[in-house]
DNA sequence: TAACGCGCGATATGATGTAACAAGCGAATG
DNA sequence: CATTCGCTTGTTACATCATATCGCGCGTTA
């Protein structure tokens, strides 16, 4: 297991630069082409500290010199999802920069915190195992090996008990 | 855990009645009312064999007497929802009958065969457990008890198998 | 240079989901 | 019984998310 919620003071242009070189080198490595517009998207969805919806990618790429028109983005999207880079959240509609590779075995966990909308990527060798031998007993071989929990993080849970409880002392 | 892909031969009618009268008990019990078009929407989750898209159900109550608009079948959803008579799933925008209750302390699985769009609903424990485990290490409580996993379940693997044996041997 | 594949632009359309407001209807209240 | 209230439903409009299709430009390759 991994990789929690980022800390709020991390240099996230460091993490977003590691992303990027990161992805230069898996497609170098592939043969594949991670052209001029396939990198703006990436970039965006790094730079984001929450999941971006492709119309939210459209709108960001709007403020630079030159916007990009949405059919451009879901087929860049198309292309990281492909290779791996970004991770489509289902549950939100929504797209995220994959901030590292994954081990074939292990089960990717996508923990969303509902108010702060930001998202931890873990992986779990141990709820792998289980979902195998739990999946297996009904004779099913799981195939993605991606799931999605909504919750709250640390930080909110904190802050979600002080705002009950200074409702709790004015009513 | 319990609870795989409904075998083939089932008396599928039979179940639909049992699951209709479990919501109209559910919902006696809390009070909350399971009015007509709600249990024609729910019995057309339960009617089908896979989940469906709101559309779709709506198509479907198209062809009875009385059609029934988009929007109301949206209600009638939200309403199946918060009720715990139905469920989302996230990964295919369509929604399924919720087929038993589920206890509070376990993790309800979908199992979404990718050929067939069957799917089973399990639950665990133990995945609960290695739930719970792997998302307190980076201090997330999860809320969301509900995963949703795509594959190919026994009976679609096998027919998998024999179609990639027979283009092995036309080749 | 001609043929080709691929990435991309542009426009249109489809699929999915929500907002807002009015009308119906039954239960509680006077 | 009439009134009021809240919940359910109808209706229209709109917002959001995603795909289809056609054609152009550009680098590769024959």
């Amino acid at each position: 297991m991994n990789a929690g919620f980022p800390s709020l003071d991390h240099d996230h242009k460091r993490c977003v630069a590691d992303a990027m070189a990161r992805a230069d080198e898996a497609c170098d490595a592939r043969g594949v082409r991670l052209t001029p517009l396939r990198r703006r998207v990436l970039q965006a969805l790094a730079e984001s500290h929450s999941p971006l919806g492709a119309y939210e990618i459209v709108e960001r790429l709007k403020k630079t010199r030159e916007p990009v028109p949405a059919m451009s983005v879901y087929r860049a999207l198309d292309f990281l999802l492909a290779e791996g880079l970004a991770h489509r959240i289902e549950s939100q509609n929504a797209f995220l920069a994959c901030i590292h590779g994954h081990e074939t075995d292990e089960i990717v966990l996508f923990l969303l915190c509902e108010r702060c909308k930001r998202v931890a990527e873990v992986t779990s060798g141990a709820l792998g195992r289980d979902l195998s031998q739990a999946t297996r007993g009904v004779g099913f071989s799981a195939k993605a090996r991606v799931l999605e929990v909504s919750g709250l993080c640390n930080a909110c849970k904190k802050t979600e008990a002080r705002v009950k409880q200074s409702q709790g002392i004015s009513r």
